[in-house]
DNA sequence: GTTAGTGCAAACCTTTTGCACCAGG
DNA sequence: CCTGGTGCAAAAGGTTTGCACTAAC
């Protein structure tokens, strides 16, 4: 029994073609993909799943806590996530995400108004991301409104 | 001239009945809202401004950094900023936004991983969210899918 | 008068739902 | 077998766009 299965059955869910499908493209890489993505991925796979299961089946397993789902401009993205008790750091840009295990909430916890805030995403822009665009030192080249950002 | 008209005068938008009103619906709160609230807001001022109108006008202000944009289980709410230099928490659960001027880059400067990420948004609950549920103290209710997102 | 702004309706895109069919335990 | 899983098509919801009309400067 390969490693989508064990993990299938350990959740307590049917094993079926589809979901095998959709464990093995996410595991395929860390970077947050949407449903269509990993759709796509699938009906490589050769599996013909519908964009309907890989929506359901990604559903159980953000419920499962196997993955975390992002909000992308508006669109959700989903990624593998390892570790339980962990922050994700998210550029707005790139789209690039780490992990980290900074205790954030510690610091939070000092300050006033934000006592016992449960820091669970941190979003902003990498270093990287940030010092792309020369032309504006200021701020980075993002989009910056919702028409933008589609 | 009022606050809105001198406001839309310096950013070089035309003053419109519109906009002025978007502004005020703006201003009488400082909870993040969406378009269709704020559109019901100004319809409720008198404006018989259409909802595209209110979108455009919403992401002339995000451009100008007069408004923020944030990101509510897949729909965009809008919240007038003060601030230049400032990052948001944000609960998940009840959408709660403190604004804080705690030097979070600081703190993740010293991380390698995580150097030179410049954080603007912190999403995770609220202490009172967190401690709302008494029957399931190791997390918060909150929606965990992207159907009970919705 | 010219250009920017507006309203409406239709298009768009992602996500969800209803329902009949199929297959895993 | 029986319940959970699947596919399709249609609906839903938020947001954007095309286009003709109007109003600000």
């Amino acid at each position: 029994m390969d490693q989508e299965r064990r993990t299938l059955h350990e959740l307590g869910l049917a094993i079926t073609a589809p979901r095998v499908s959709v464990l093995r493209s996410l595991r395929r890489t860390s970077r947050p993909r949407s449903a269509a993505e990993i759709h796509a991925d699938v009906r490589a796979d050769g599996s013909g799943a519908g964009l309907t299961t890989v929506y359901r089946t990604l559903t159980a397993l953000v419920e499962a806590d196997l993955v975390h789902a992002f909000d992308r401009h508006g669109e959700a993205v989903y990624r593998l996530c390892g570790e339980r008790r962990h922050q994700h750091l998210v550029c707005r840009s790139c789209g690039l995400v780490v992990e980290t295990v900074l205790d954030l909430d510690e610091v939070l916890r000092h300050h006033a108004t934000a006592d016992g805030f449960h820091i669970e995403e941190v979003h902003g822009v990498c270093a990287s991301c940030w010092g792309e665009d020369a032309q504006d030192r200021q701020r980075p080249r993002l989009a910056r409104s919702p028409q933008e950002l589609k």
